[in-house]
DNA sequence: GCTTGTTCTCAGCCAGTCTTCAGGCGTATG
DNA sequence: CATACGCCTGAAGACTGGCTGAGAACAAGC
């Protein structure tokens, strides 16, 4: 994934290895400069160490919580941007007020797509002071971000979550072809235990929604996969 | 075959030795560097030894399963990319999330055309940052490899997914004279069982589309098998 | 609670694709 | 020159991947 934080150095704070994997993988790739840890302790002396500028963080850890690392983090004068993970049900008032610093969350299980969203918008919050684009364009293509509006020919489309998450990772690798396992793997949530044919169903709500008149922009490539782009080329 | 990644080392783990051996045999051939293991501890060992740029990995091992291998690798420090095979009906729930650090898969039974595509394409994305070229040509032919757009002096031709890869395996192979058996062997997924006649068949699809026009380059050296090359030669 | 929107599954359908078969043609060989 | 063999190709039927409508399951808001 071309990810416009391309670098930025992130610290990963999960003690499941498994979704410890998971993210570290796919953010290496998405482009992020990804280092990790399975403890708050640890968290806390490689935040030092690092000095990344953004940590992952589930709330959930052996030793400390999430809340207690970050104070740690704080008290050694450390101002860096934190994303939460958090269980579903956490209607903690301890997660509440957590984006008022420009902190933000995603609840387990999320989908990389979500997580990956979160994290662009927090950096893009926190450095280079608010001036950056929350707006994706592709073609007469309009997708922002911030207030999830969408726009096709200057059109206002209104689309469902998936719908949205969905195009955004479609617009987000515009002209690279793209599998259906990968459209599952990045666009729904890692516990998810269905079959490619939603993938398929929502194409096809996407396409009646935001890809009725020419040109078409979302190709099918029978057997290999889908992609964003302008024909004839 | 004249790979373009070429003297790549590869680790190829798999505890069937009659597929072991197809395997090991034809990606050598291709070019490859290839050393192998038969069990996940094995596996784990060799890559520690070994550092291969990439591993085909079966899913299915008589000790640890393809997952585990992989996780014990990274723990220590391997950041190797994998081509996963799987059965074909594995929507299992690991199936899920493999192609997010830039690995894929290819569910059995494959062709040794599509397994060593696949795993240009994951050495293509891991190696040298993205930007090499997905494109095979030869002559006035084009074949992107990733949207699997043919051209035939600039002209877009339409090709089904075997036509394409018989396409593909021809021009990996200009100039080399291709049975139908090898044909047979590296184009169509190999427990096919049947009869050469279908590659005679393919190659007449092809002619009729990609080589309508002088100069032809599909010659047929009767009782030996085609070729792609220039006339006058 | 109910309503509304959303997610996900299922099954039917269609176009395109794969595979087989058989007849015809051309070339090599005696 | 006759014959056999290899190759080419049209036709036909089976199969498959992808698209979509219908509806069940679920969640959110009223």
């Amino acid at each position: 994934m071309a990810a416009p934080q391309t670098e930025a150095r992130l610290l990963v704070v999960e003690d499941d290895p498994n979704i410890l994997e998971l993210l570290s993988a796919s953010l290496r790739f998405a482009g992020f400069d990804v280092s990790t840890a399975t403890s708050g302790s640890a968290a806390v002396t490689a935040a030092k160490d690092r000095r990344p500028d953004l940590v992952v963080l589930d709330v959930m850890l052996p030793d400390l919580d999430g809340f207690e690392v970050i104070r740690l983090m704080r008290e050694s004068g450390t101002r860096t941007p934190v994303v939460f993970l958090t269980a579903r049900d956490a209607t903690d008032d301890k997660i509440r007020g957590l984006t008022l610093g420009g902190d933000d969350y995603v609840t387990k299980p999320f989908s990389l797509e979500e997580l990956t969203a979160r994290i662009r918008a927090v950096l893009r919050r926190t450095t280079s002071g608010d001036r950056s684009p929350s707006r994706l364009t592709f073609a007469d293509l309009e997708l922002d971000e911030e207030t999830h509006e969408v726009y096709r020919a200057g059109q206002r489309v209104q689309l469902s979550p998936t719908e949205f998450k969905l195009l955004r990772y479609l617009m987000l690798n515009a002209n690279r072809v793209l599998s259906k396992a990968q459209i599952l793997d990045h666009v729904w949530n890692y516990d998810f235990r269905g079959d490619d044919n939603i993938v398929e169903s929502y194409i096809s709500y996407l396409r009646r929604k935001v890809d009725t008149q020419q040109p078409r922009l979302i190709h099918t490539l029978r057997g290999v996969g889908y992609v964003l782009r302008k024909p004839a080329t």
